[in-house]
RNA sequence: GCACUCGUAGCUCAGUUGGCAGAGCAGCUGACUCUUAAUCAGCGGGUCUAGGGUUCGAAUCCCUACGGGUGUACCA
């Protein structure tokens, strides 16, 4: 830590020599007149007419060399040279000049020119410095070769780039990418369901009561109400809320929070989209949700295939829809629709797969399912048709008691979403939920609760509904070619440092 | 949770069989009035993640802890 601290001192010493000067380090004005990339795209004319400019940005490269000197300063929009000499700033701005620090943010007053050798640069007539940098960024350095930009002493460790984001951002431009697509892809979602009429809403994210999903939750406590409160784990039962109130189709687009293992898929707090709409049931939720990405992929990609991991990937409708029962069946030659219990288990403890205590067929069949089926699912499909026993919130499917209109969609081996026919019987309602009370009394954590005041509502009649819930983190990666939640996320979970 | 793996200077990394902790970049001093991974000369910078053990001697071998990654389990 000795040398952190040299090299922190150095810097606050010449904050201090700067202070003497009577320079201020952090002004309270600063002035820009063209953003960098408009210097770049108007090169010929403002080399021309020596366009004065004012730029503004964050020095990150310098090259000094006696009484004249080079340095490189990038704004967001992108970085351009500028070329300080001695005979033009004068003695006193070449002082403050030299005192600069990689990492300082200044302001070129000056005006555009080619060097000797070539470069497009801003000639300074003053240098000012606007923001001083107190501790030293890594310093990448890129050279072209061929075309291609080589990189020196990347900023490439994983750690530090998710704990330290802003230096991941500042020092590898590349990966703003990433979150630039991820509020194109946010904001083209909701440019495609206001276009079709869906109704952004908002519903709370502290819960009395937990529900919608099979997740542990976040527990807090509310002071003034001295009651405990939960971070929601998904926001479909005040969706469903809504539609008996009347609104016909609503979304909202937002965190939830799963008290739950941590992996590439996972992050603790994660964006999902739900969408309900009436008078719908989850064969529309497919067609939108095919319509919904195919309009993502072409209105920012410009196309319906996308690569990924090395794979092609093809969106173009329609995708493979399958039931859950007959994928089994194609992978393993096993056929449980009959779902005999015996039998499942018997195939389940052939093939070294858990059977927990409180799993039925249903719940076995799922696991069968994911052991043998979803690594395989690379083209999008929608697995149709699951288990009753693990969908409470999903209506029977007619004429098959065990079966419900339930959806979830893979692409990569990956699960992106999660729909169903909902249940707007109340009664039927009640049964499942009840159902999932003794699951719970048995010790399944994760069985949902009873909500009388959603049971009520629904008591006074919800129409026919089709839902829908997609995981948007992953659907970032999936457009992004990540394979890490943590590279879509900002600022990812991660353990506190020693 | 379990298994494997990694942790050395601010950053990127090397470190042989267990034998004086290194390089480049960044930093500092000096030279240089058109450089661009600027160059040249010199200098400083380390609790080798932490703690314990084996050993004459540990960055290196062993154990434990912490942190990261990968896989697996769990997770709609």
């Amino acid at each position: 830590m000795e040398n952190v601290k040299q090299l922190l001192a150095v810097r606050r010493q010449k904050l201090q020599k700067l202070i003497e000067m009577g320079v201020d380090p952090f002004p309270n004005k600063c002035k820009r007149t063209h953003k960098i990339k408009t210097l770049l795209d108007n090169q010929k004319e403002y080399v021309n007419k020596q366009q004065k400019v004012i730029i503004t940005g964050r020095l990150d490269a310098m090259r000094r060399q006696g009484k004249v000197g080079f340095g490189n300063v990038s704004d967001e929009s992108s970085r351009i040279q500028i070329f300080v000499k001695y005979d033009i700033v004068g003695e006193v701005n070449y002082e403050v000049f030299k005192l600069l620090d990689l990492g300082d943010f200044i302001q070129v007053d000056g005006e555009c020119f080619v060097t000797k050798m070539g470069e497009y640069s801003v000639k300074a007539k003053q240098v000012t410095i606007l923001g001083k940098s107190l501790r030293p960024l890594p310093t990448v350095k890129e050279k072209v070769v061929d075309g291609k930009v080589q990189r020196y002493d990347e900023f490439s460790d994983i750690e530090l780039r998710y704990r330290k984001r802003y230096m991941d951002l500042l020092l590898n431009p590349q990966n703003k990418m990433n979150f630039e697509l991820r509020a194109k892809i946010i904001r083209e979602i909701r440019t495609f369901l206001d276009s079709r009429g869906y109704l952004e809403v908002e519903t709370p994210v502290l819960q009395p009561l937990y529900g919608g999903a099979f997740a542990r939750p976040f527990i807090t406590y509310h002071n003034t109400l001295d009651i405990d409160l939960y971070l929601r784990i998904a926001v479909e039962l005040y969706l469903k809320r809504l539609l008996v109130g009347g609104f016909e189709k609503v979304y909202e687009i937002g965190k939830n929070f799963r008290n739950e293992g941590m992996d590439r898929n996972h992050n603790p707090e994660f964006t999902l989209l739900e969408l309900y709409q009436a008078y719908a049931n989850y064969n529309d939720m497919m067609d939108l949700t095919e319509d919904m990405v195919i309009h993502i992929a072409k209105s920012i990609f410009g196309t319906d295939t996308i690569n990924f991991q090395d794979q092609e990937i093809s969106l173009a409708k329609p995708w493979r829809r399958a039931s859950i029962l007959d994928l089994i069946e194609e992978e393993t030659g096993f056929d449980a629709s009959d779902f005999d219990f015996e039998k499942i288990k018997a195939f389940c403890k052939k093939n070294e797969i858990t059977i927990y205590p409180t799993a039925g067929p249903g719940k076995l069949i799922e696991e069968i399912f994911k052991e043998f089926v979803e690594a395989k699912l690379i083209q999008p499909t929608f697995v149709i048709d699951f288990p009753k026993e693990v969908s409470p919130l999903a209506k029977e499917k007619p004429g098959n008691p065990n079966l419900v209109e339930r959806f979830e969609l893979f692409i990569y081996g990956n699960e992106y979403g999660n729909a169903f026919t909902e249940i707007n019987d109340p009664i039927d309602q009640r049964e499942r939920l009840e159902a999932q009370m003794k699951l719970r009394e048995l010790g399944d954590t994760e069985a949902n609760l009873i909500d009388e005041d959603f049971l009520e509502a629904l008591e006074y009649g919800m129409p026919p509904t089709g839902g829908l819930g997609i995981g948007v983190d992953r659907l970032v990666m999936l457009f992004t070619e990540n394979t890490s939640i943590k590279e879509v996320i900002l600022f990812p979970q991660m353990k506190p440092e020693a």
